[in-house]
DNA sequence: CTCGAATCTTTGTATGACAATCATATAAGT
DNA sequence: ACTTATATGATTGTCATACAAAGATTCGAG
């Protein structure tokens, strides 16, 4: 008899991961947007834990950067600038071309079934223009992707740089005219991917990544800009 | 009158970070060596301070993956497989050829001579192998250039791979024969960034990096083959 | 020697307490 | 009215306890 199937998998869930799980989607959503302050008393109330809990989820964060800590102690939302943003996706740049060439070579075919059909379903989430769906769908797509690249290693450091520019992300994918660019590179890396064409693929990625660093740093730029001149 | 020199700039130390660094060092040293096991109390009686700051270090260091978890919730140091050494020195090579790069580009000529110096005393040192010493002096030396780089975001991510693989940097320099084959590279990487050479610089970088990755992933997998045998 | 109950260990979580620091409001003096 | 003191409050850092859950260990009964 087989007892592989039986056997309890996941550990019963803790308060912590909970904690961090619910702050690290606040802050990617936007709830907690960049530069919002977060108050440990108010996080234990709105999310029914002890300060314990609650602290050493903002440890991680912190160790994440998602969030940062001002000289009185104060922890907000991290803000990300123009700079750190260009620098997050040369670096992405690298990673994430590592990675799908890392799939292209490893993946089984269930996970290039996988990624076909998500990038189906971006098709079609698409055209109604439903930013939550497809922020879903994007992180679907990342996760596949380094999930079949299989390495630890890749996976630990491009995950939180990933998380970082997540809220980023989907306010650039709810601007008009930024999504389709996207699709269609997407559409090519999976074409590529199918295909087995590690070159193609990475040079898709690439390109992706080289079209949304440039669209959020212009977007950071234009926002800093406007802050500038509010302050003068 | 100026008020500037005067205004106090470091906040005061805080536990937690006290014992964060304590333990990172303690990891790195190898005094926890890979695979040690760490019991909250007795890190607590070690280093005099309570649970909870203790806890909240692990959690930062776990988010660092210097220590991992087992299903236990037991935490132990984190053991690098000769996989994730190679994975973590080809993302190295990546990051640090960009920082040098950087620091090429942007470091001012007192960083570039405090490089400068520190290669100096590298060659003093080194031939008394004093390996503590070096340890140090490599710290320095990537501290210097992650600092003249300039970009908040490759120091952040660079900073916990290098310290992921800190431990095994100092056993591989104890060992005899690897370590001048460094000393080389690093002095035609001072002298290029001297010149300001970027290109010049970057490809040291690279090779010193590709140098230390086969002897590392080639000490590990014969380490791994070492106790797959014991084992049987 | 094996099985199972009792006990010890270790971690997860909550709570309460208190100091230190900073921020804000209030009172006082000129 | 304006500035300075003073009190008050808010927030974080740290500690000490307490207790439940889950594992690991010990030890006695058979």
């Amino acid at each position: 008899m087989e007892y592989e199937d039986l056997r309890i998998v996941e550990t019963p869930s803790l308060v912590r991961d909970y904690t961090l799980e619910k702050l690290r989607n606040a802050i990617s959503t936007g709830l907690y947007p960049p530069g919002a302050r977060l108050v440990e008393r108010e996080l234990c109330e709105a999310l029914g834990v002890s300060r314990t809990s609650v602290r050493e989820a903002l440890r991680q964060l912190q160790s994440e950067n998602l969030v940062e800590v001002s000289k009185r102690r104060n922890i907000s939302v991290a803000v990300i600038t123009s700079k750190d943003a260009e620098d997050i996706y040369l670096i992405r740049e690298m990673l994430e071309t590592m990675a799908i060439r890392r799939f292209v070579a490893l993946a089984d075919d269930a996970e290039v079934k996988q990624l076909v059909k998500i990038q189906k379903s971006f098709g079609k989430t698409a055209s109604k223009s439903a930013p939550r769906q497809l922020a879903a769908l994007a992180g679907e797509l990342y996760n596949t992707i380094l999930e079949g690249a299989r390495s630890r290693v890749i996976s630990e450091v491009a995950r939180p740089l990933l998380a970082r520019v997540n809220y980023l992300r989907a306010v650039s994918m709810s601007e008009p005219g930024r999504m389709e660019g996207g699709l269609v590179e997407w559409e090519a890396m999976v074409d590529a991917v199918v295909a087995r064409d590690a070159d193609k693929a990475a040079e898709a990625m690439a390109q992706h990544l080289r079209n949304a660093r440039a669209a959020i740093v212009a977007r950071l730029e234009a926002d800093e800009n406007q802050a500038e001149k509010v302050a003068s």
